[in-house]
DNA sequence: ATTAGCACTTGAAGATATGGAGTGCCAAAA
DNA sequence: TTTTGGCACTCCATATCTTCAAGTGCTAAT
């Protein structure tokens, strides 16, 4: 390839360091790569790298360690770009199933995706795409129980269980469902907690306990405006040395993963830029780097994946894992919207 | 009180243990509480109880630390059993909330359990209650997408969204909603995979996509079927210093957490006996203590709640509040199922 | 422009002392 | 008989020191 001497020695500094977690010296690399050149020609180079503030010292007299400069550089123009052969094997058969709901294929694909890179995966529903109240439904499960069930046209579904005083009379919870599903059905769920407003002189006329069945759609409705993160692959955690011996940083990224503002943050960033991976190394945190990408599910409805670990992350790896699958993903649900699937069972 | 003085030492051993995380001394001893006997004397009284297996030391000049004979001893015989007031006013005003579900009482009850005691707490229904389906609903959500809600006489919910090829005619989702209540309804969840078999010729009948249908059924049917574990406060085992400092552990105890068999197991064993709690002292993972209570939701229904958390836990304060806690829940429980409450809202 | 050579720096790992907290035991006191 | 003061001993934790390998930057020679 044409990659300048300056440029293969950031690249290998980065390998190295990504596989050996070690700071890099002259000497390792050319015994690693077999290098051409004379140690204190890479001495030279590493100076200049340095100078430029693509890598970093530890101490005075150690090896190099990209920063995350070196690293926003090595994922821009140095990586190989090789997707790995199992994970489009493993993600075929995942997509092959006809059966699965959009939440499942996700699901199963960043588990996959976690599985492979030793990553958590945050899928984070852009707060842009209109979500609707498809259908309400009231059941009840005793004589005083009633259960009540909400679904959105994006098969998202919501309940809240809850008991009122007196015995239920099987007309009211017909009629209660008449109204609520008549005024509700179509409204975006982030404005179902003002319709009710308006919908409780009505329910009194039809419901004995209108406060009660009303206090308990409220709620629940409150839950339903809320960010809704899905994430996987939490545990992968364990398996990375940076937090392997170091609890503290580990309960960090915990906290980091609880912390549902910054998968909005890195939502909203990744729908301003176009069609373009954003790569986050240390900003959040300065021990953790994020990689997200955007995919839609359906006309307009854009979402993104994000990959989350440590700096020294494997980001050739990694990177092309996420392109691949939100590629993959962007087709699936294209053809789903388009032709619906004709699958068998 | 009237301890012996060799229990009066054993308790304070115990006490200071659990506080500090250091081995106790002869001198710290008297120094910490007090005591009216020579270093020498006590000494001798730790000889003894070492010898008798209520204490070990770490190596042979280090203080005593409880053995676990030590800790269950102290359960049963030494610990002061008090209750900790912003315990009861943290639960009483959940209980007070009138509009909430089991399960959301279950949930906040625990949440304030984890929040005081810095532990995980596991709930676990048993097997043997017979939870069974209370109501099926399918509901169209889009051309060709069908979102399929089951709930349960407990007001547990499961859903699953899937695709049929053809669009949907609305009399065969009417048909077939009307069927599976016809011939479900009432059945135990754990029946409900058998038979669906008995259903599909019928299912045939109706719906021309019965294939997928049917699949999509089978598969929230095997789910249903499963364990289900409710966890909370598990990031409080970062609080722990056993575990702050020791990611391996930590890593156990966290795979442990997925770990479904042992709660099952612990569950099992509490049916067993009777209206004792179960103290569990590093019989799982040397490191890690559970201690279980049983309460009841219905009339026969067993659950338990299952405290986890390092061996070294105030053992006193964690099982008075899990037996105030339990206590209180079956109160509640057995109020709400006699009269219903009357609750405004 | 590259390289060999060299003086210098640093952290990691191992060896060595030092002190404190603890024990067990014994003989004397209660 | 029980309790206690005294003492020799043990072990760990901590600090200090040494050594060593891996690395750097610089300079002079190629």
């Amino acid at each position: 390839m044409g990659l300048t001497r300056s440029d293969t020695i950031l690249k290998y500094i980065v390998e190295y360091f990504i596989k050996n977690a070690q700071p890099v010296g002259s000497h390792t690399l050319i015994d690693e790569y077999k290098l051409p050149y004379s140690s204190a020609t890479i001495r030279n180079e590493m100076f200049a790298l340095e100078k430029m503030g693509y890598i970093e010292k530890t101490h005075s007299s150690s090896g190099r360690v990209p920063s995350s400069k070196g690293y926003k550089y090595y994922c821009k123009h140095l990586r190989d770009k090789s997707v790995d052969e199992s994970l489009k094997n493993s993600l075929q058969v995942v997509l092959e199933q006809k059966i699965q709901s959009v939440e499942e294929v996700i699901k199963e694909s960043c588990e996959i995706l976690s599985h492979m890179t030793n990553l958590v995966s945050v899928v984070s529903k852009n707060k842009e795409n209109v979500e609707r109240l498809a259908n309400v439904q009231l059941i009840q499960i005793g004589d005083n129980t009633l259960t009540a069930v909400f679904v959105t046209d994006k098969g998202y579904v919501e309940n809240k269980t809850f008991i009122i005083p007196s015995s239920i009379k099987s007309n009211e919870v017909v009629d209660c469902v008449k109204i609520l599903n008549d005024r509700l059905k179509g409204t975006p769920v982030n404005e179902l907690v003002d319709k009710m407003e308006a919908l409780k002189p009505v329910l009194s006329d039809y419901v004995v306990s209108h406060d009660i069945v009303y206090q308990a759609l409220l709620e629940t409705f409150i839950r339903f405006a809320g960010d809704r993160l899905s994430l996987y692959g939490r545990d992968e955690l364990f398996n990375q040395p940076e937090f392997m011996n170091d609890a503290e940083k580990l309960q960090e990224v915990f906290k980091l993963l609880n912390d549902k503002s910054v998968f909005k943050e890195v939502n909203s960033e990744a729908m301003k830029k176009d069609d373009e991976i954003i790569i986050n190394i240390g900003d959040t945190n300065p021990d953790v780097s994020m990689v997200t990408t955007k995919f839609k599910i359906g006309d307009g409805e854009e979402n993104t994946i994000t990959l989350l670990g440590p700096t020294r992350m494997d980001y050739d790896k990694v990177l092309s894992a996420l392109e691949y699958i939100t590629e993959e993903l962007n087709k699936y649900f294209d053809e789903l919207n388009k032709g619906g699937n004709d699958g068998e069972a």
